[in-house]
DNA sequence: GCCGTTTTCGGCCCGACTGTTTTCAGTCG
């Protein structure tokens, strides 16, 4: 029984209660719970075995023995007879948008107890017989059916930002608009995004509001207020725009960067204080306090200012209350990428190429770091022609002033943990990135001791995209992650946080863990073309989210500080 | 179900939009 299993059933419970019309709070209870242990970095095998559960902020007596029932017994009587009041197809029913707990008691009421017989029903127009719910509704949760897999999904960020900068671009450039800033989880940087949030600083918001359900690159248009408007653009994802005034903006700004979870302890902390918070400013005293920067709102509430990609509700705000709050890694630190790939292999540009790119990008150095032998269809290369690689860096470097391209190799991690390459010939490179491209659906205890065995390797450097997911398409390994953090802060080998949108590998919850660890990271673009270095923003956001510092970092390094921290590993 | 320099009982974030209601409940973020 894992955090994150624990985690789940109390969610879960915590609908079922909403649904059976239980106290609110209660449910609430749950759900908290849930959040404070998903990020917690402590096992809750070993808060019960030191019987530490009430410690922990939001588990109470009655929480911590249904813990301690699930930890040891993996069972919780609980929540099986929960369950039986409210199976798992009424808790979908959730999903349909509008539906929320109240409706769902009114269908169960009617003995509507799955989807097919909600489909059923709307479809027979007997939905619009029942108590609150008229033919609008039946036909929204039609509708809402029909999209359920559709509005499920959620998007990449690379997806979204394209999206966002069109979206923002068109409202930028309309008269009555002040001020257009994206808010939501796209602000945070979370790797996938469910819909998109804009906020307009604005004296005219029904101008602004009639502009935007106008759009060309709208598809639909959800809903339309005074204040707001939602629309489901061409490209699929949802958008939300806002208005406000002007001087109301930073205020409202920091409400829709959410996240739901950060602005309810937020203001749980406020109200303590005799304080209250909404999007329209702080209340104290009767006086509304409306800050003209999100560092004012802060400063306001006397604490730090928070970046957004910490907002989540993981503990920054009794960070940012003690002072402690990490200086985040950010964008201008970085010196070099440790990662890409050249037209040896399976890139798409030169050496030169990608060296101009590096330094138009203002990087001191940039790893080459091509596929070796094994990987056949990557056209890998074999020894000799890395070595004639190497030597066509060394001629390219007494070109360069105030910049060098350091040659590497991605190497292999063949099935039983040795590498694609002998130690001899990964001596001879300046940054060795070792990943797994094949058998991936090794069993745990495989994998572990085939990372294992490469982890100990002293040539290899970085383990490149450790989990092996695609956002979306790919499950990661079966590996026992956590292990794979211990040992590479045991020996000093950095991990990655790869900054393709697609991956974002390892995670932000990983690279949260590895820091207080002690691990060591790069970000890198696995760039196979220049435009793709580019991609490093992913990988910041990412790092930034995992509250990576610089010196977390080693691409953060000058060149001959992170060519001493590449000799320690014995090369 | 949790929690306590307002409380061991009585609180628990705040406001907009929509639909089904004639004044508000439910949902959502």
């Amino acid at each position: 029984m894992t955090n994150l299993e624990v985690c789940e059933i109390f969610q879960e419970i915590a609908e079922i209660l909403e649904i059976l019309g239980e106290n609110p709070f209660k449910s609430r209870a749950y759900r908290n719970a849930a959040r404070v242990l998903e990020s917690a970095n402590v096992d809750v095998h070993d808060l019960v075995r030191e019987g530490r559960l009430e410690e922990v902020p939001g588990i109470g007596s009655a929480l911590a023995a249904k813990i301690r029932e699930l930890v040891t017994t993996g069972r919780l009587a609980y929540y099986e007879d929960l369950k039986q009041k409210a199976p798992r197809d009424v808790l979908e029913m959730l999903k349909i948008p509008g539906v929320g707990a109240k409706t769902v008691q009114v269908f169960m009421h009617h003995n509507i107890t799955s989807l097919q017989e909600l489909e059923a029903a709307a479809r027979d127009q007997h939905l619009r017989e029942l108590p609150g719910i008229g033919k609008k509704t039946e036909e929204e949760i039609l509708h809402g059916l029909a999209a359920m897999q559709e509005r499920q999904k959620r998007w990449l960020l690379s997806v979204a930002t394209m999206a966002v900068k069109e979206i923002g671009g068109y409202l930028a450039g309309l008269d009555k608009a002040a001020r257009v800033e994206a808010a939501g989880s796209y602000r945070r940087g979370r790797e996938t995004v469910g819909d998109l949030d804009l906020l307009v600083a604005s004296d005219d918001a029904p101008a602004v509001i009639a502009r935007f359900v106008d759009a060309p690159w709208v598809r639909e248009v959800v809903a339309e207020g005074d204040l707001k408007a939602t629309v489901i653009t061409v490209w699929g994802i949802q958008a939300d725009l806002y208005v406000v005034a002007p001087s109301l903006f930073a205020s409202t700004w920091h409400h829709f960067t959410g996240s739901k979870e950060h602005n309810v302890a937020l203001r749980e902390r406020a109200r303590q204080h005799g304080w209250k918070i909404s999007e329209y400013g702080i209340v104290k005293e009767e006086e509304t306090l409306t800050p003209a920067t999100e560092e004012e709102f802060f400063q306001l509430i006397g604490l730090s200012y928070i970046p957004p990609e910490m907002r989540e509700g993981w503990g920054e705000i009794e960070a940012a209350e003690r002072g402690e709050l990490p200086r985040l890694v950010e964008t201008g630190d970085i010196r070099g990428d440790l990662h890409v790939h050249s037209r040896a292999s399976d890139g798409a540009n030169t050496l030169e190429e990608l060296a101009e790119a590096a330094m138009a990008r203002g990087y001191r150095y940039l790893a080459v770091t091509d596929h070796s032998r094994s990987l056949a269809f990557t056209n890998g290369l074999t020894e000799e022609r890395l070595k004639e690689q190497r030597e066509e860096i060394d001629r390219l470097n007494r070109e360069f002033q105030n910049f060098r391209l350091l040659a590497g190799t991605e190497v292999d991690i063949l099935s039983d943990g040795r590498l694609d390459f002998d130690d001899r010939m990964l001596s001879q490179l300046d940054v060795v990135v070792a990943s797994v491209h094949s058998r991936f659906r090794q069993d745990q205890e495989t994998l572990n001791r085939r990372f294992e065995a490469v982890l100990k390797n002293e040539h290899v450097d970085i383990i490149g995209h450790p989990t092996g997911r695609l956002i979306g398409r790919r499950d990661p390994y079966a590996l026992d992650v956590g292990r794979v953090l211990e040992l590479a802060a045991d020996t000093g080998t950095a991990l990655e946080i790869n900054a393709n949108p697609d991956r974002l590998d390892l995670n932000d919850a990983y690279v949260r863990q590895g820091i207080d660890l002690g691990v060591r990271f790069a970000i890198d673009t696995d760039a196979h073309h220049v435009n793709s270095l580019d991609d490093m923003r992913y990988g910041m956001l990412t790092a930034r989210r995992g509250w990576a510092q610089r010196q977390d970092v080693i691409n953060t390094l000058p060149l001959d500080e992170l060519e001493k921290w590449l000799q320690r590993h014995g090369r």
